[in-house]
DNA sequence: TAGATTGTTAATCGATTAACAATC
DNA sequence: TAGATTGTTAATCGATTAACAATC
């Protein structure tokens, strides 16, 4: 039965898609929760109580359809409609999800990217490059779901602010910062530099 | 008493050290656990139990010395030593991590990067990119103690496997795959596809 | 049917929160 | 000293694992 989705089902879903897919390329109809497990480096009792959280359903005696549970994953996690991102900066990182073909692959187009240097505003391969002043003009042409944030920490918050008050209700945050938001505006971080510090904690302390 | 840290501290350490670093240029000298954990979300119970757990050290009445706190944190991260990166793929991920001014102002330099396009075996600003398969004669000169994977995910579980009998036991994985190694190695995984469709959840269930 | 494996309840484990005595 | 806040123990909460009856 679906019931609440706990925050640990939920960071695990993307796994369950991605190795599902890869079992899907294998050929492969059907799988156990046993086997699954032994692939994901979850217990089987972890799969079958994830699966069930969020609506999944097997059969006993064989197990899971790969197909159709991958298909119940993409479905409740919105991964059959397309999304439309902005991205706020176009710097190094901003351009590298750019141009980064998976996403879009993925269903997450990028529509165009906003920056207040004017030697940017031009057209990026296939993306075209705004000035950031006039992003309430263009918004609503552009209809985009999800704002990525590419740009100075020191400018992130306020520009959080900006996107809110344009309708922007999905953040993609790569600034190394903790942002403030109000209840309804769904935020996910990238801190890469916190990522690079916990690797740094782990080699200092690999023998504990 | 400094004893066992678990997962869920380490993986708040760096926001402790974030929030430490900015209390520090806002001069604040002392903090109490309330106010800590009115700036990063956390009770004031959770930051007591996490900073003795990994043995900082607080005076009763008065709280917790922001930069003795913040040097010790840092101590135990391994961020007070310098590490050395290579970057395996030269594409627009790790091209984008290269000249991230950011990492290098940590304490995290790249000394070079490796690719198999021969159009990339050139100075790359500071950084030079060599022949992937050159990496063995490279590495000993180079002495890098991190190396990035941001190259193809089909070559990425090879390329691990060459890094450990390189003797590289520090990896910070980009591709979206999820490897297998031995357990003197760490790695930290950036699953920027991940990240994104947990996003897309969130859109998905804002109401529920 | 018999065997296998799910769905689900109960037990365990770990992390967070609450409470309060210790002490600066 | 009195007030404030830590350090630490106990209580609670949530997530993971184990067990097993249901059933394909």
């Amino acid at each position: 039965m679906s019931g609440y989705v706990s925050e640990a089902v939920i960071r695990r879903l993307p796994a369950y898609n991605r190795h599902l897919h890869e079992l899907e390329q294998e050929g492969v109809l059907q799988i156990s929760s046993q086997e699954l497990g032994e692939r994901m480096q979850l217990t089987p009792s972890q799969i079958r109580q994830d699966i069930n959280s969020f609506g999944g359903e097997g059969r006993q005696g064989f197990g899971y359809q790969v197909h159709e549970l991958r298909e119940h994953i993409r479905k409740i996690m919105g991964l059959t409609q397309r999304h439309r991102m902005v991205i706020i900066g176009a710097g190094r990182i901003g351009n590298a999800i750019a141009n980064y073909d998976g996403f879009d692959h993925e269903g997450f187009t990028t529509v165009a990217m906003f920056d207040n240097d004017p030697e940017k505003w031009k057209q990026n391969g296939k993306i075209p490059v705004y000035d950031v002043s006039r992003m309430a003009e263009r918004l609503p042409e552009l209809e985009p779901d999800i704002a990525v944030l590419a740009l100075p920490a020191s400018a992130a918050q306020e520009m959080l602010n900006r996107l809110y008050e344009m309708g922007i209700r999905a953040v993609w945050n790569f600034t190394p910062v903790d942002l403030q938001y109000a209840r309804d505006v769904a935020v996910v971080n990238v801190h890469m530099s916190d990522s690079l510090q916990i690797l740094s904690y782990l080699m200092k302390h690999q023998n504990d």
